[in-house]
Parts: structure tokens; sequence; C-alpha cells
RNA sequence: GGCGAGGUAGCUCAGUUGGUAGAGCACACGACUGAAAAUCGUGGUGUCGCCGGUUCGAUUCCGGCCCUCGCCA
């Protein structure tokens, strides 16, 4: 049996439109289950402001990789990939479907394929960098970076530095630049979705989900969190400092930017079939979603 | 009605000693290999309130008008 993965950008709908495509795929004797690709869907604590599957939309649908971590740990690309590889790969072997769904593109793809991430580089190390980013700058650091590493990274990009100098100083191979990002080619068979729709009525389901966010108590939520210690990639959930500041008009700006960055990940991948649900149902648009999985797979 | 301040990009504003204008935010497009809901790159989208005057040339100077805000009636 073969991977179903939707991807899209947030608010369009993935999760609804994988728990309705999940019913359709049963329909024909498919056991499909969710594992969620999602950065900040990860923290025990944090349901609410990223959108997680609740207890009602689990129970038409498991889902996995949701609420696994602390919100005081650090989490990483390379954590998540280990994770969800196994997730797949045992769900295959048992013989039922996972359906990869979420809004993480470099999770979604270090899911899917066979990325070569590099292991973190000891705490000292990392420490160091930064510090020196802090103090001198990012394009200070960039200039000590081999030829034609830094060639690939521009110096105002202090992550990409930061990542690439603490590689070299340790004696390890700079991030790869093989295709494995893009490729169409996948660890398993796979589909490949985008759910999209049109400019204005995604900007609407932005204001809507973040209003139906806020009454549920994102706000309370983040500040929780904050006591409880969130850890610097916790807090880089979308609008976790303009919810604790109340200001609701920042989250929502803060999803169409990030929605823009989805969409952008979604053009550049390889053999990707979008979805184009405007003004459709989640029932529609995951009977539109199956057709398209027949399409890849060749019809079952 | 009088006095004062102000009308410039979607928003908040800067500016041009007269040569049709630029910042931040927003927005659009892109990059992306163990921080990715992160990080970064590129792009100005405009009857400079309206009408007239002076001028080779007015968003800028002058006059009138309209509108907004504040204070006084």
């Amino acid at each position: 049996m073969a991977v179903v993965a939707i991807f899209g950008p947030t608010a369009v709908g993935k999760t609804a439109v994988a728990i309705e495509l999940a019913d359709l795929l049963r329909a024909r004797g498919a056991d499909p289950v969710a594992v969620s690709c999602d950065a900040i869907q990860v923290y025990r604590g944090l349901e609410v402001l990223s959108g997680a599957a609740v207890a009602a939309e689990r129970e038409r649908l498991e889902h996995r990789l949701i609420a696994i971590a602390d919100v005081g740990e650090e989490f990483s690309a390379g954590r998540f990939a280990a994770l969800a590889r196994l997730e797949i790969d045992a769900l295959i072997a048992a013989g039922r479907t996972p359906i990869v769904v979420g809004g993480t593109g470099l999770y979604m793809r270090a899911a899917l394929a066979d990325l070569d991430l590099q292991p973190p580089v000891p705490a000292p190390v990392r420490r160091r960098v930064e510090a020196e980013i802090a103090d001198r700058g990012p394009a200070a650091l960039h200039a000590e970076l081999e030829a034609d590493v830094a060639e690939r990274i521009h110096p105002n990009d202090r992550k990409r530095v930061a990542r690439a100098l603490e590689l070299q100083r340790v004696g390890l191979d700079p991030p790869e630049r093989r295709r494995e990002l893009w490729t169409a080619g996948l660890r398993h068979p796979t589909a490949l979705l985008g759910i999209v729709c049109g400019r204005a009525e995604l900007a609407d389901r932005i204001d809507r989900r973040v209003e139906a966010m806020l009454a549920a108590g994102a706000a309370e939520e983040a500040r929780a969190a904050a006591r409880a210690g969130a850890s610097r990639t916790a807090r880089s959930a979308l609008g976790f400092d303009a919810l604790i500041a109340g200001d609701g008009d920042a989250v929502k700006a803060e999803h169409r930017r990030y929605a823009k960055r989805q969409m952008t990940w979604l053009r550049r991948m390889e053999a990707v079939e979008a979805i184009d649900r405007s003004g459709l149902g989640d029932r529609e648009a995951a009977a539109l979603a199956l057709a398209a999985i027949d399409r890849q797979l060749g019809a079952t």
C-alpha cells in the first residue's frame, strides 16, 4: 500500500479534508492513519494555537505525532524525520495507509524523502557560534565559511550562517545540496496532494480560524506555555507574542504571511497535484483528492 | 464663524532651498537539508486634496476653495 500526503497553506482545511478522505478510503477497505507534519503541533500544550486535530476529529481519524513533546523541549526537523519515518514504515508494514498531513514543508519532505540531515553539533559549539553572531553580526561569520558553502548562503541569513559554521568547526560536511528537498523520488510510492483555494477565500478562512482559536483560549495557552518555560522552538509558533499581547490582527497577519511561504513551498515541490477546494465543502474536496490519488497511484 | 495644525503609497509618516518622490509596516514574488509557524533575498503598488496664478518646469512658491483634527466662539 502507498502513502497519501496532503500539504497546503494554513487554514485551508487539511485536517478536515484528511478526515473525510479517510472515510472514503475506508469505504474501499483501506485502514488510514494520519501522521501530522507540523513543527508546532508536536508540542503538548499548544494544541489550540497550532490548530491540532481536536478529540472529536481524532476519534474519526487517528493522528500520530501530535502533542508528543513538552513545550520546554527544543524540537527539530531531524528529530521529526526519525519519528515520522518510523511511523510511516510501521503503518505500511501493518498494511495500513498513512495520510501524511501538515503544513511544515521541511518536516513533510523529511518524512517523505531521504533527506540526509546532519546531526546537531555539541551545545557549546552552537552557543559559541550564536554568541559570535550576536556580537559581530552574521556577515563577519559568513566570511569564515569555505567559499563553496558561503556562496549558497546569504550573509544576512543568520540561522543558515550559524548552522554552516558550526558544522564546519566540528568537521562535518556542510548541509547537502542534492535534490531531495524537492524531488519526486520518495521513500515510498506516494500520492502527493496540495490543497489550495482562492486568495480571498483563504484570507477569510484565516480570519475565522484565528478568531475561533482566540475564542478557544489560544492567548491563555500561549501565556501558560511562556510561564512553563517554552523553548525557543516552541516560542516560534505563529503569533506567540502577539497572542500574549492580545493583538488579534497581528496574529492574523502572521498567519497570512505564513500561508504565502507555504504556497511558495507547494509550487516548488515536484509531482504535487493541486486540489482547488474554492467554494467546496470538505467532503467534496476529499472526493477530488481521492480522484487525484487514483490518477497518481493508478486506480485500485 | 475665528485661530492653529494638517491633507503625499493600502496604513503611519518623511521629503523635495522648484527638475513628477521614499522609509517602516502591509502586500507580491522567490530561496530553503537537524531552529523551518524559523531565517533570509528581490519588488514601490502614487492625479503628492481640488482649481487657478507665477515659472522653461509646481507635489514644492502665491491665491482661492474643499476636507480632517484641535482650541475658541
